[in-house]
DNA sequence: AAATATATTTAGACACCTCTAAATATATTT
DNA sequence: AAATATATTTAGAGGTGTCTAAATATATTT
């Protein structure tokens, strides 16, 4: 497999190639990375010959799909510890990366579809961000109002379709937020009212309420 | 902190250092890192350098309290870390060591101190060996009889005191082995009877059983 | 106690990954 | 388009941890 150091490198190029389509340049592997540029320009050699990405001189580098694929997973495995350690072992989101950024080197097909597992599969990490699948894919967690929810479900607020003044006091008072984690307990099949928990405290809302929240699903 | 390398020369040293209270042999030590002599004669004088080992020539190698007490801290990751994967993730007894010893050089106090904590602060790992506590103290797990041992306790069957062919066959029928793992259900006040349960299945056991069985609690 | 066998260390080299300083290519100004 | 600035690569070197081969120390035989 490959080494730690070949392994970050990967995953700063996956996350610096993101947005635009075209190579990842030197410099700014080199300031993500903490390191110096020479440096940079032997690692993305040593890469190359291994196939995990495609390099032109002067033109930056871009990941194979080999390459992507080995990102990919590295990216699984941080965000599964992620939710580990929040959820299980009393983490807080800002105590994590440093942990998850050791913890995502292990190497074990099975210690890490058995966490998988024993998370419940979840589907995003507590920043928010999607979980890759085992095959590499990366869900783009669709947002949705919060009453086409099913109940047991846990979502994140990610945003609001009324933004009255009326409705944003309404969630101001009642603890619902950007970020905020919302746990959906019951849905009134009457009149689709619904029994969330936000920070441990229950609160009933209603379907106007409920459909002007967006949220993602997080399993 | 020390190396991957380092931490695993330390772990090796203690282990081989445990019986004789005198030095380990460069070849010993070679052996059980599966490297050669010469760079384990290398890596010993860095490690002196530390105050990790004391070293003479030809003489062998011996911890210094400090690298004795990095040793043991690895141990009680590695032990607290194998517990997790057998108790929670479903691995068995010979898959946990490959893993454990990767995720043994994780660096976090708190992940190991909410680790510990989260599998209710187990006395031994999987194959019955003591986990070290946070100062470094081995606990020399003694040997008791069955009977003595309160319900909701879960034990390991480390021997028998009556050794007639009567009670090893009775033992035998009722899947009762060294080294299985025996929980401790009930203790009926009367009789002193006990329900016990072995591999998930329950057992109701008569005090002049289980005054006859050796067992290391576990937690 | 000398001869032989075994254990250990030293010397020199190599892979991995990093660095600084200098050279070269690309981008931007004028 | 030449001059300047910026980005990138090359050259040479250092640290860690490993190796082989040779030298040296300790242990065992005779």
């Amino acid at each position: 497999m490959y080494s730690l150091s070949e392994e970050n490198y990967l995953k700063a190029i996956f996350h610096l190639q993101k947005q635009p389509n075209q190579g990842v340049s030197t410099n700014a592997l080199a300031e993500q990375m903490e390191t110096k540029a020479s440096s940079v320009t032997d690692m993305i050699k040593r890469l190359s010959e291994k196939d995990l990405v495609s390099y032109k001189k002067y033109k930056g580098v871009k990941l194979s799909s080999k390459g992507r694929n080995a990102a990919v997973q590295i990216i699984r495995k941080h965000r599964l510890w992620e939710v580990f350690l929040v959820d299980q072992l009393n983490f807080s989101w800002d105590e994590v990366h440093e942990v998850a950024e050791q913890l995502e080197h292990i190497k074990s097909k099975k210690l890490i579809r058995e966490l998988d597992k024993f998370l419940d599969y979840p589907k995003m990490d507590p920043h928010g961000d999607p979980i890759p699948d085992e095959d590499g894919n990366i869900a783009v967690a669709e947002k949705l109002l919060l009453n086409e929810i099913n109940p047991g479900k846990t979502t994140v607020c990610v945003g609001v379709k009324d933004t009255s003044t009326h409705f944003l006091k309404y969630l101001d008072k009642n603890n619902i937020a950007l970020g905020k984690i919302i746990h959906i307990k019951e849905k009134e099949a009457f009149d689709e009212s619904m029994l969330i928990s936000i920070d441990h405290k229950e609160l009933r809302i209603s379907k106007m309420v409920s459909s002007n929240i967006y949220v993602k699903t997080k399993n």
